[in-house]
DNA sequence: CTCAATTTGTTCGTATGTATG
DNA sequence: ACATACATACGAACAAATTGA
């Protein structure tokens, strides 16, 4: 085995809580299976190379997120059936993206009728005359899953104002007759919350985030819809077919 | 402005270690540009909602990594030429992604001839009768990129045994005359990295990762290749054209 | 049933890290 | 830089519950 104290100390985030996401890690993905009793703190201590105080101070942690429970004399374990994962599947094909999120209704926070046009990169098309702005985030079940900051041009956002506030823009763009999208770009990266983003989403600050950058262009390459797109990490699948065929 | 303090709480990371992580984000964003006097330390630790010192410790951190300096008297600023990240994109069709992987020399880790077969999700085809298993870590610039933990059938893998240690198996696999692929299948999420991946790919436990699923099927639907992928998330981008017009 | 071994729970002392004013 | 308070981490000891011989 490596070295395991040089491992601890490249992140500064406390021990307790390193071990408590290696843990969560075993029990998420099975290898240490509902109702099974785990190893001793003392077999932990050794195996992870910190004190026996703070491997407790793991399961304490993981006991209050309801996936160990520790019965003294006897041992600890993992829940007889641990809190599920609600997955969020992101679908990665236009027709797939627009059917998931027609189920989405968005709060809108915040929406600027005139709005400055968005950060365009290479081969993401050209800005429209003007924009407007609309900040929303996506529910489900109560829980806040995503935050979108959306710049849609004018000229688009103008046929039918009330249903672009009222229902995912995306699922919006694909219902408006006359308009015809001739490229629709993604843009996946892995951050870190803001504490503007943490406070919507409820994650702490720095929490790992999805970010999305969706570009759609029209027939005449025009950048009809931007969209920055932050998701909680956890609960969030993408699903790629690599050969297309749907 | 809301509840910053309640946000600070809902994660057990060190505040100045919050805070610099947002301000890395700020410079890595753009929004600090290099050279930029920032704000001063009254104002951001008003801004924050820390005490002084706080803002003081998120300052060090970032100058350690090299992305802020410290002048006494004249303020803190961004390095004017702060290290640039390398961006690795994944590719999400299956011509880009084994062109992409051709350039990969992966340094092979372990070798079993004779492995337990993969598990296999409904939809994710038929086991073969054989695996092969071959760990192998990823680099580029000497820096290490990911870790593969792959299964390869061993009817595939005895074509020609030196090319899958050799190459990247993905090429490998699409280099082999006689075979078809019929489906490849890619599923994406974000974990935590076990003690044994952080040390591989230089990280911190429980520091995000990016981890994919990806799954290869010939012409009979057997699940010729299996792979579990496990990225760092730093420095990886996912590019999606979801109109599929490459 | 009793006893001893096992296992978690609790406490003490100490040192260092984090956070505030 | 200082004073203060609390969190983290270690080692050690002891208490309390459980188990099985």
């Amino acid at each position: 085995m490596s070295n395991l104290l040089a491992a601890y100390d490249r992140s500064r985030v406390p021990r307790y809580v390193q071990v408590a996401s290696v843990f969560r890690q075993k029990i998420q993905s099975g290898e240490w299976k509902p109702g099974q009793k785990i190893a001793t703190l003392e077999q932990l201590q050794r195996e992870f190379q910190v004190a026996r105080v703070t491997i407790r101070q793991a399961v304490e942690l993981l006991s209050q997120e309801g996936l160990l429970g520790a019965r003294r004399g006897s041992g600890t374990f993992v829940a007889a059936s641990p809190p599920a994962r609600q997955w969020l599947t992101l679908e990665a094909t236009w027709d797939a993206l627009v059917e998931s999120v027609k189920a989405n209704k968005p709060k809108v926070i915040n929406v600027k009728r005139q709005a400055p046009p968005p950060v365009l990169k290479a081969g993401e098309g050209h800005p429209a005359d003007r924009y407007v702005a609309i900040e929303s985030i996506q529910d489900r079940d109560g829980q806040p899953f995503s935050v979108v900051d959306l710049r849609l041009a004018k000229r688009v956002f103008d046929k039918d104002p009330k249903l672009f506030v009222r229902s995912a823009a995306l699922a919006a763009l694909d219902a408006i007759k006359g308009l015809r999208v001739t490229a629709a770009h993604q843009r996946l990266t892995i951050g870190s919350a803001s504490p503007e983003i943490a406070d919507r989403l409820k994650i702490g600050i720095g929490a790992p985030t999805l970010e999305s950058h969706l570009v759609v262009l029209d027939q005449h390459g025009i950048a009809i819809y931007v969209a920055d797109i932050i998701y909680r990490s956890d609960s969030i699948v993408l699903q790629i077919d690599l050969l297309n065929r749907s």
